[in-house]
Parts: structure tokens; C-alpha cells; sequence
DNA sequence: TATACATATGAATAGAATTTCATACAAGTA
DNA sequence: TACTTGTATGAAATTCTATTCATATGTATA
């Protein structure tokens, strides 16, 4: 089936590792190696999921010395995550029941 | 490993037939038969869909009859979208080489 | 209540994405 | 140039997700 913008996009950020990248990249720019260890996961997984977040340009690299540094593109995800987090908490108040977010 | 509200948010839309049906239903409410056709999809298929984008409140239905209308939850979706269609726009115009969203 | 139509559901299978691990490459330094 | 450190990559193995299809449920109507 055809692959459209959004369906790159979201599966892109549909993983649970690549949530995680981003969120340690909200605070600031870091190496892959010290992804890794923050984020407490394997060198080459991570090395994956970045490729992965670049090829959407979600994160961008920049070389510093033997190190990559990869920063976040804040502009269109920090949006997009409060949107979520809006819909959460409207949906997923005290009272939900049903929902698998807030599950 | 762990279940963020983003991760669970997020698969539910990386998935064309889901978008495809949030495209649709963009227009105006519709029932799953109608949906069905409309997109050229089974039934079922069309069904567990729409499961799926209801356990996160992207859509609600609404019985009438013997059919259940569904219509999309536009407030988070919509500027979702949006944002998305900025980003590509951003990072994949014309220049775009590396960028796996406009390949 | 028997029938038809609309939708949902479960479970097996098929398909896709991730993890893992060995290894390659790249940049700096002795 | 050999060595070390940091990062990327490929491919097999594993895990996750979607599709399929048979069937169940739910709603109306003859």
C-alpha cells in the first residue's frame, strides 16, 4: 500500500526508543553515545533510531571532533507532543475508562 | 518496554489504512459500510480500524439504526496534520534529496 | 420470531519493524 | 601508520502488527 507523508511520519515516531531520543534531546543536543548511556541502551540501537529520526528530519547531526552531535527539530514535534498531551488529558481525565492511553 | 501515551498514540496512526480513513472522515461522518466502500477496503478490515482509532478517541461513533456513523475527533488531528504537512514542506521542497518523506 | 442487513470480533497466518551482533568506517592521537 | 574511541551498517533472528476469513452480535423489519 502506498506509503504517504504521514505514514513515514508517524511510524517514524511510532517506537517507543525514538519517543525516548526525543525526549532526552528536548533538554539538549547530545552525542550517541551519550544518548546511550542517558537513555541506558545499546550503541547501535540507538545509532538505528537516530538514522531513523534523521531521515524524517526530525533530529539533525552535526560533527563535532570522532562525535555526533544530534539536536532535535523542536519545531514541528514539540507542537505535535502538546497536541497529544492536550488530547490526554481531554479524553483521559479522572474519568476515562475505555481509552488505551491513559490505561 | 514501556507504553508511552505518545508510542500508543502514535502507531495507532502509523498505519495507511487508518489515515486513509481519517482522511475520509475529514469530509463528514460516515458509517462503516459507506466507509467501506468509499475506500475501496473489507469490511472488516475497515472495522478493526476503526477500533483501534476509537481507543484512542480519534474518532467516536454514534449508532443510527442499524449503522454506527463515525466522525473524526478533528481538535488534535487536524493541526497534527497540519504541522506535518508544514514540516515536509519545510525540509522537502524542491532540494529535497536525503529526506525518506518526499522519496 | 425468522430473516436480512450492518458491524464487530477472534484467531490463524502473513507481513513488517526491531533487535542483535559482528563488523566496517571515520576521526583523532600516540 | 598503528591504535583507540565513537559511530554506522548489514543481515539474521526475533518480536510486533495487520490481514484474513469464518462467525458472532446487534438492529431493524416482514
Amino acid at each position: 500500500m502506498y506509503k504517504s507523508t504521514y505514514h513515514i511520519f508517524f511510524s517514524n515516531l511510532a517506537n517507543p526508543l525514538r519517543i525516548k531520543i526525543i525526549s532526552c534531546l528536548k533538554e539538549k543536543a547530545r552525542s550517541v553515545s551519550e544518548l546511550s548511556q542517558k537513555i541506558e541502551e545499546e550503541q547501535s540501537k540507538v545509532s538505528h533510531a537516530l538514522a531513523s529520526l534523521k531521515s524524517c528530519n526530525i533530529v539533525e547531526a552535526e560533527q563535532k571532533g570522532k562525535q555526533r552531535i544530534y539536536s532535535l527539530n523542536k519545531k514541528t514535534i514539540l507542537p505535535i507532543l502538546k497536541l497529544i498531551d492536550n488530547h490526554a488529558q481531554t479524553f483521559c481525565g479522572s474519568k476515562c475508562v475505555s481509552c488505551e492511553i491513559c490505561v
